[in-house]
DNA sequence: CTCCAGGTTCCGG
DNA sequence: CCGGAACATGGA
């Protein structure tokens, strides 16, 4: 099956630290999105896949954000345009919002290949095997099914202290305390708030979750990475910048699309900056 | 062996 | 509101 797609950077796209679980299969990925086991391809402008269907595949990938306009409100400065070269043809996908929320209450204090392998873990351990041809694929633990366990159990897939939190988090949406289908109707600052209800989830976390997830484009994730590029280019030689400074500067700055800058930037800066380690 | 990672929470100024 | 400290684990 093959879809138009000329403005997508698959291996970008699914290799950005936006999302954990895809893995590299010959010239193309293997994943899931949602409960489909799908492999994706890209050549010569057009998507090719198995799994899955058109319509599901293309909303995942989020085809349908207009990247011209989106990289047309980018600040014109030399750290924005350099990361826009970088990163032409990444979209930010909409992942399942439990899914979202549930990685990113992992990733706190975590490198990207340690986030990797505990959702993987609880993928294998508490997910659900699909297969596709032969290629097997597991599910992500529903909220209900990690509510279920206890935090050994969690502490067993790695999590350490974050066993607690995606527990604690997971019970409160399984009782309907926090509900993730509602958003929809909420603006960013409601929907924002809503998640922070739920242990483990702070304003880095919550923005992912409106970011990766739920297409609120505007919101924009402080990490150390990012506020570091924020440090860097926008408050050169200045002693104290705080958290809450950087996410007004961001806000205003950065406008309507700002989660998109923030991620180019985001991975240009992590990309670049480990190959000059590297090489040093 | 040391350092640090897509943070959050709690506590004292 | 701000700065510090605690919190687990593994790869570099």
């Amino acid at each position: 099956m093959i879809l138009d797609a000329p403005e997508l950077n698959l291996d970008l796209t699914l290799d950005c630290g936006q999302v954990f679980h895809w893995r590299r299969d010959g010239a193309g990925w293997c994943g899931l999105i949602g409960d489909d086991p799908v492999r994706l391809e890209w050549k010569g402008g057009r998507l090719h896949f198995q799994g899955s269907d058109a319509k599901t595949i293309a909303h995942y990938l989020a085809l349908d954000h207009p990247l011209d306009e989106i990289y047309a409100t980018f600040p014109r400065e030399p750290a924005m345009d350099a990361a826009l070269e970088f990163c032409r043809g990444l979209r930010i996908v909409r992942q399942p919002a439990w899914e979202c929320l549930a990685t990113f209450i992992t990733s706190a204090m975590k490198q990207v290949a340690h986030i990797r392998q505990m959702s993987e873990l609880l993928r294998q351990r508490y997910g659900g095997r699909v297969t596709l041809g032969r290629r097997e694929f597991f599910t992500y633990p529903t909220a209900a099914v990690v509510a279920a366990l206890d935090e050994n159990a969690l502490r067993e897939c790695k999590l350490g202290f974050r066993a607690k939190n995606l527990l604690a988090a997971a019970r409160s949406v399984t009782a309907g305390e926090v509900s993730l289908e509602k958003f929809a109707a909420l603006p960013d600052d409601d929907a924002r708030a809503e998640l922070m209800r739920l242990r483990g989830v702070g304003e880095k976390v919550a923005n992912c979750v409106l970011l990766f997830a739920c297409g609120r484009l505007a919101a924009v994730p402080i990490d150390v990475w990012i506020a570091r590029v924020l440090r860097e280019v926008y408050f050169p030689r200045k002693r104290k910048v705080t958290l809450r400074q950087l996410r007004d500067f961001s806000a205003a700055h950065f406008g309507e699309y700002g989660g998109y800058a923030q991620q180019y930037l985001f991975h240009h800066a992590r990309t670049t900056w480990k190959k000059g380690r590297a090489t040093k």
